[in-house]
DNA sequence: CATTCGTGAAGACGAAT
DNA sequence: ATTCGATTTCACGAATG
């Protein structure tokens, strides 16, 4: 399986190594370069010299959980090889109390038997699961630096993730999907959301597995998450836009009146709050321009015209009210 | 010229059946 | 699982400044 035999495995200094890559040549001896798909790495043949370490797999992987599936297999996951297959290191201990030539165990044989079964089973239960959490978290993780997400709703989403693989939601579907769905509940809980398609954009798993796992994982775990408050939104938008403390807290003054009458049910939360920094910049005379705000919301200029005129029509009456 | 506004067709989503 | 209603988006052209 190993491309090189050399025990030790010295790591090469990260000049010229690009080059040696492209060559296919070891840098040291000359030697060809090959690819150790087990470790992620690629080393020489001759020296055993690593080139390039945690080299990304990109690779498909194919796994099936029951007989059900087994014809329409989807790509689920990381590669097998590296993160999920346990790769031989555990045993499997045949039912059938006999022994290598097909003869029946004495009895103080079996007793001995049942007992390395059951702990066989037990190290490879619990360390099964214990890979499952650490891919599980560190995917976690991933996503949360690219999205800025503070300490504490990761821990957040950490906990979410280990009471669903601890009641065994995890079954069936992919550890990245669930990992999705818990870092968005979880963001959602706290006090800065991310909408879905932000969490989709830095996620391996499409936008409806996160939703239909998000879904699923909150009704099993019982978590109760209301809709987003738009007001949540506005902090964000605008520091991303540049604007005045005071076109800011006019937002959040439109938003208040919007709430009160009920105008924001079933409407999207970055919508409303994107309209309401553009209606504010428009009363307190600090210009921004439709387009910029949408892009920085990741909202169309439609939506953001149908909303703004809705809220300046709130505040209008609650102000004449 | 840039920005804003209105429209109709088309897609996405949640709720209800 | 399908259907329905509301919302959002896209593409376009017109109006406004």
């Amino acid at each position: 399986m190993s491309p090189q035999n050399t025990p030790e495995r010295q790591v090469a200094t990260p000049t010229s190594v690009t080059s040696s890559i492209e060559s296919n040549q070891c840098p040291e001896c000359r030697g060809h370069l090959a690819v150790d798909e087990a470790r992620g790495d690629t080393a020489c043949t001759e020296c055993g010299l690593v080139v390039e370490q945690d080299r990304v797999d990109t690779g498909p992987e194919w796994r099936t959980f029951d007989t059900g599936y087994r014809d329409e297999r989807t790509r689920v996951g990381l590669p097998r090889t590296k993160l999920l297959h346990d790769e031989g290191l555990s045993t499997s201990i045949g039912w059938q109390d006999r022994d290598a030539t097909g003869r029946m165990l004495t009895s103080r044989q079996r007793a001995r038997t049942r007992r390395l079964r059951t702990w066989n089973e037990r190290f490879r239960t619990k360390s099964a699961r214990e890979r499952n959490l650490k891919h599980a978290l560190a995917e976690i993780d991933r996503m949360a630096s690219a999205l800025g997400v503070p300490k504490a709703d990761r821990e957040t989403a950490s906990v979410i993730y280990r009471r669903a693989l601890k009641d065994g939601l995890v079954q069936g579907r992919s550890i990245e999907g669930v990992a999705t769905a818990a870092l968005y509940a979880a963001v959602r809980m706290g006090t800065t959301p991310r909408s879905l398609d932000e969490v989709t954009s830095v996620s391996r798993v499409d936008r409806g597995e996160i939703a239909r796992t998000y879904r699923y994982v909150l009704r099993e775990l019982n978590l109760e998450i209301g809709p987003t408050d738009p007001a949540q939104f506005i902090p964000r938008l605008a520091s991303a836009l540049d604007i005045s403390d005071e076109t800011e807290h006019r937002a959040c003054e439109l938003l208040e009146a919007a709430k009160a009458k009920h105008l924001h049910s079933g409407k999207s939360p970055v919508g409303l709050a994107a309209a309401a920094v553009y209606a504010a910049g428009l009363l307190t005379n600090d210009h921004v321009t439709q387009a910029d705000v949408g892009e920085v919301a990741n909202i169309s200029e439609v939506t953001i015209r149908h909303r703004y005129a809705e809220l300046l029509e709130a505040q209008e009456s609650s102000v004449t009210a």
